[in-house]
DNA sequence: TGTAATCCCATTGACGCCCAATAATGCCCA
DNA sequence: TGGGCATTATTGGGCGTCAATGGGATTACA
């Protein structure tokens, strides 16, 4: 498997230094990643890192923009000028530098959350917070489906 | 057969593990499975566990939003993010996390219940709760379709 | 030359692997 | 149809391995 699944909640040392999860380790290599790239994310406290094909995605987001307008270039600001990059240690582990703290708010333990393709950075009690929202608008998006197409009943899940 | 099918109910043991039935474990094989993958349904305390396949299905829904709407990171998230993997040991156990536990509330027993291409994992009473749930919604569904169609009463109906 | 990042090695503890014991099930034969 | 046997599933627990961690030594950088 060569995606980042699942989440794991990791302590910082006295070093300020975090393990990365050896499962996402093993995806990192898999995916041939020499350096790890981060930028903040726009509207949580969360960052999302990756390797170089992160930025693919960015990019071609902007390149579906009006060059001429201000948006196409806020976005190239955002993510070329405003990420950096996580250099992991011989042991796999990777300082936890103040760009990590001022925006994810971390202070001794850090959660490593698979998104697929990337992953993100959180602080663990941010998280959960979240990942209860996140479930909520899903839930209620799928109770207005419900509604929609048959009469109420059937709790049954996705097939 | 190759499908997930019937209920069954085992221990877990002083290590926090638990067998997989039998039954499930050769659709398991059958189907190749080399890992499990386990995400928590939205609006039950029970786990939807399955293959890879699993995160298929969800994956080629996502793919159908707009990626760059709110629904489809939450998609995202809820399925990459929010699972968890369950190893299988060489006897065929499975650890039970504080992620199982936490979700489905499950103590000393666990309940395998078979769900077609996947399986759900249980705390035995919440499920026979839910059980009842189920049948309750099944029968007033019944019975309301009962006095749409034919005049009112009709209190035997074919076996 | 002080600070901080990186490397290296030791320790720890969880997890997977293995073997053995018991229970359950199906099968065969009288 | 019933008893006995063989096979398999389910358990229990010891042990080794490896990931995670801690901390000293060394190097890079300002």
């Amino acid at each position: 498997m060569d995606r980042f699944l699942s989440t794991a909640v990791m302590n910082i040392d006295a070093k300020g230094r975090v393990s990365v999860p050896g499962r996402f380790r093993q995806v990192i290599m898999a995916r041939g990643y020499q350096e790890l790239y981060a930028l903040r994310c726009l509207d949580i406290p969360a960052l999302d890192v990756g390797g170089p094909d992160l930025l693919d995605a960015y990019e071609a987001r902007i390149a579906s923009e009006d060059p001429f307008l201000q948006t196409a270039d806020d976005m190239s600001f955002f993510i070329h000028g405003d990420g950096d990059f996580l250099k992991m240690d011989s042991e796999g582990r990777l300082q936890v530098s103040d760009f990590i703290r001022a925006h994810t708010n971390v202070a001794d333990r850090i959660a490593f959350v698979g998104r697929g393709k990337h992953f993100q950075i959180w602080e663990p009690e941010r998280l959960s917070d979240y990942s209860a929202d996140v479930r909520a608008r899903l839930l209620k998006l799928r109770q207005a489906k419900l509604l929609q197409t048959s009469s109420g009943a059937a709790q049954g899940e996705p097939e």
